[in-house]
DNA sequence: AGGATTGTGTCAGAAAGTGTCATAAAGTGT
DNA sequence: ACACTTTATGACACTTTCTGACACAATCCT
């Protein structure tokens, strides 16, 4: 496989899992299924594990200790949650849910080393 | 896992104690329940005790007869407190409560190697 | 000592997260 | 076009986590 590719629509349940295209599953299976999803401005990212951890190491430089980098940090960190893939499902957390503006639809779009979620309309508009 | 990562939003006893989210709670099982709490700029920054450690190394450079450098040690350890992870609560001592303004919510960010214990809307206004 | 304040363990109910399965839908080979 | 396989959906039962409260222990104060 190639990385994560394509535009996939699914569903999800009654407690805000997402059932994973069987697509994606495998490149998830064969990295880990840990993962990380960050907010952005209005949608999800979902980083494997191992991608987040390269994107992580930019940050490095930066200085706990200093006021203005902290405030960098924070933004970067405060935005994620780690996740697993269970049973074939992601639970995406309420936060994020409403983050994104996800509800029952949600849109997935492939981005090679990351995919997104998107809530229909948002990426809709954003698109033209 | 990654480290801390997220935010949540959880909400102290009547004695001011935090109840530690489950992730963290690994993170700080695996590790040690040893913490060292300490006051920044209007908000609480928790230590797991072996970051608490690494961070001191960082300054062992300082000078001991300089004034400014001194001045900065005694900031650092003089706001700091040896807390504990019971029975997966964390108990702020009333000081650092009051230190930081935190009422019955509280805002947790988690920051990697350390998370931070922000009043709700202190946090909002700084990352405005 | 007695009373107040602060710290600690535990538990019940509510909320959130997880595993599994039956059915429906989509994809595949012949 | 058909039978067959794989994948997706929705539902349910179950488990874990969170909250708020209570009871008790330790400490401090006078």
């Amino acid at each position: 496989m190639n990385g994560f590719l394509g535009t996939y629509s699914v569903s999800l349940d009654d407690k805000g899992r997402l059932n994973v295209p069987a697509k994606f599953k495998g490149l998830l299976e064969r990295d880990s299924p840990q993962l990380v999803m960050c907010v952005m401005d209005g949608f999800l990212i979902v980083f494997p594990q191992r991608e987040w951890a390269a994107n992580e190491e930019k940050l490095y430089h930066l200085n706990a200790f200093d006021k203005s980098d902290r405030n960098r940090l924070r933004e970067f960190y405060a935005r994620a949650t780690e996740c697993e893939m269970k049973s074939g499902k992601i639970l995406i957390p309420a936060s994020q849910r409403e983050a994104a503006g996800l509800k029952k639809e949600v849109t997935l779009v492939g981005m090679s080393k990351t995919f997104e979620l998107w809530a229909p309309d948002r990426l809709e508009k954003t698109s033209k």
